[in-house]
RNA sequence: CGGGGCGUAGCGCAGUCUGGUAGCGCAUCUGCUUUGGGAGCAGAGGGUCGGGGGUUCGAAUCCCUCCGCCCCGACCA
């Protein structure tokens, strides 16, 4: 049992002004955290006490389906060369030197140790599957760490790597996270979503990302609330909505029109009475394609996106569309070099474009590409790449060709799910991500080399996946979905405590002794206590009761004369009494998971 | 990386414009009183004013520079 006199509890009544999310701000009042960088964190007493009830769940479900291990946090340089991985992260690794100058990393995720065990150890088709988990450190130099410990630059992932002989094992393995995972966020109280996600660039054929809502959360989940269907926006499609063309003009062939300052969107739509939907605009970048052959250097691409004048580019979609790694928007002489045209003007009538994305034929090669939702549409107006006019009649496909039409936009709330049948309009929430499972495919075993012989006798290469849970992360999300003014309340799954012994005043013997009495019984029950016996006022201690977390709350007090005590719950601030010979029975029973 | 804001006691802040011996509330320590929703009174301790450089008789305050932290952005021209 634990004494609140004893302990380390760091309560502040005031939360540190460089907090802005609840979670945030309540880590630091209740003691849990405090900052040492940004997004660098130390844990004290009761954040750590947490965080290890979290992880005693999450190795509970996965010693269930894997085997757990413990890979170095500190790994060579060589091992990320052979993935092509060690230039790929970028500066979101953390490098260092030994003292022999070569070079080490900070791990950020471990596919490649993982390979390379498999690599060295594994034969034959009879030694899969294989599911090998650790819980350890993770590392990332972030550009922006923000929201307490949402985005951090270190922090804790249970992360998992699945071997197996064919895409019908991954496909095993895969569901087999699935329903760990759910089992995991529900033990730990958290109402999330598993939602369809990018698998990114890399390829892999399918990855989901199990999110909780919060406004807290730096993802867009798409889901529709008549069939269920969710997506991150990163991925999500939606159906759109017949759309009124425009009566034709003149011959029906494009127009030039003189449309003085009227650069952006809405100024064209005003100009010609038309819906921005109408409106076809350009967005223009440059990307970067990976060289596909060691030694050869990256190269930079010219790239004119055309969309609806009320659609959005999403990024994620185009990189993925293109095959881009990066991408930046064009600047000033770029768009004279590749467009011939100025900002506010751009049009895609009369561009030249390669035949397929980020080819390397021309210097000045362009790589055009459409949004679906341009197909088909008729006497849309778009820029004349001229200073102060615009066209009109235009219509995709007649009047100008791209390289790649593809879904390159991100959906918006409000428009038609793409389920089949269903009739449901999308909504759009703020989410956090907790969790994500991954098929990656033969990307590590075929740049690694890892094989195995099948059945025949012949070489082939395990098929692998990967699943990762933000352990911090189940910690905070669960703070963001359950707190109001006077702090917040875990789950007793995960709380640090299950329930605190409030001794109501310490200078009145027969509490005291209650109050020991009430907590060690309640400890001999299997529940985590922790006794506040400080010589506070009752205030004192109800406020910081209230503040850190704990669900439960035993109030000893004046009515022990009557053999009573009061039950608190925190998540409803509903306070009982209680028989003092009822009271553990009643709290086994609230708190069994 | 771009933009904005901030950096003064453990926390929250004032003082900076207009240079003149560093303040308030909470917290901490001591004593007394108090004891069911962050008590009262009396007393006390605690500061390289983010670092460095400069201007000045004199700098928290003005100038230069570096560092750190927070927020927004790094897609619609």
């Amino acid at each position: 049992m634990h004494r609140w006199s004893k302990l380390f509890v760091p309560t502040l009544r005031e939360a540190p002004a460089d907090a802005e999310v609840a979670s945030h701000k309540f880590l630091l009042r209740a003691g849990y955290v405090r900052q040492v960088g940004a997004g660098i964190y130390s844990y004290l007493f009761l954040g750590q006490r947490a965080l290890n009830k979290v992880i005693a769940i999450v190795r509970e479900e996965m010693d269930t389906i894997g085997q757990e291990f413990f890979l170095p946090a500190i790994l060579p340089r060589e091992i990320w060369e052979e993935s092509g991985r060690w230039t790929v992260m970028g500066d979101n690794m953390f490098r260092l030197k030994d003292r022999k100058g070569a070079d080490l990393c900070l791990g950020m995720t471990h596919e490649e140790i993982m390979t390379s065990i498999a690599r060295n150890e594994l034969r034959s088709y009879k030694q899969l599957p294989q599911i090998w988990y650790q819980i350890q450190t993770k590392f990332r130099d972030e550009p922006r760490p923000k929201s307490g410990l949402l985005r951090v630059r270190q922090f804790t992932m249970k992360d998992s790597y699945s071997f197996d002989l064919d895409a019908a094992g991954l496909d095993k393995s895969f569901d087999l996270h699935d329903v760990v995972y759910r089992r995991i966020f529900t033990r730990c109280g958290l109402k999330f979503v598993a939602v369809d996600a990018d698998s990114g660039a890399m390829g892999g054929t399918k990855s989901q990302e199990f999110m909780v809502y919060t406004d807290a959360g730096e993802d867009l989940i798409v889901s529709c609330p008549v069939c269920g269907y969710a997506a991150n926006i990163e991925k999500a499609t939606s159906l759109l909505g017949a759309v009124t063309e425009m009566e034709s003009t003149g011959d029906g062939t494009p127009e030039l029109e003189y449309t003085p300052g009227c650069a952006a969107i809405t100024d064209v739509a005003e100009f010609f009475k038309i819906s921005p939907a109408s409106d076809i605009k350009c967005v223009a970048y440059m990307a970067l394609k990976r060289s596909a052959t060691k030694g050869k250097p990256d190269t930079w691409h010219g790239l004119a996106v055309f969309l609806r004048g009320d659609h959005q580019v999403n990024e994620t979609k185009l990189q993925a569309a293109v095959g881009a790694a990066e991408l930046r928007p064009m600047v000033g002489e770029e768009l004279e070099k590749f467009i011939h045209g100025p900002a506010g003007y751009l049009g895609p009538v009369g561009l030249k474009h390669v035949a397929s994305p980020l080819s390397t034929n021309e210097p000045d090669g362009l790589t055009v590409v459409i949004d679906k939702g341009l197909e088909g549409r008729r006497n849309m107006v778009c820029g004349a790449n001229k200073v102060d006019y615009h066209l009109r009649n235009v219509c995709p496909g007649r009047d100008f060709s791209w390289t790649l039409s593809a879904d390159i936009r991100s959906v918006n709330e409000g428009e038609a799910c793409p389920t089949p049948g269903c009739a449901g309009k999308l909504v759009v929430g703020k989410a956090v991500e907790v969790g994500h499972i991954f098929k990656l495919g033969y990307k590590y075993t075929e740049s690694m080399g890892a094989t195995v012989l099948d059945p025949n006798g012949k070489e082939v290469k395990p098929i692998m996946g990967s699943y990762g849970i933000g352990i911090e992360r189940i910690l905070t999300a669960a703070i963001e979905q359950s707190n109001d003014a006077n702090g917040f309340w875990l789950p007793a799954s995960i709380a640090p405590f299950t329930v605190v012994v409030t001794v109501t005043n310490v200078s009145d013997t027969l509490l005291r002794e209650t109050g020991e009495k009430v907590a060690a019984e309640l400890e001999a029950a299997g529940l985590d206590v922790l006794l506040d016996e400080r010589d506070e006022r009752a205030g004192v201690k109800f406020k910081d009761a209230d503040l850190v977390g704990i669900p439960y709350r035993v109030n000893v007090g004046k009515k022990v004369a009557e053999g009573k005590v009061e039950l608190v719950t925190r998540a409803k601030a509903l306070s009982e009494e209680v028989p003092l010979e009822e009271l553990t029975a009643l709290l086994k029973r609230l708190t069994v998971e």
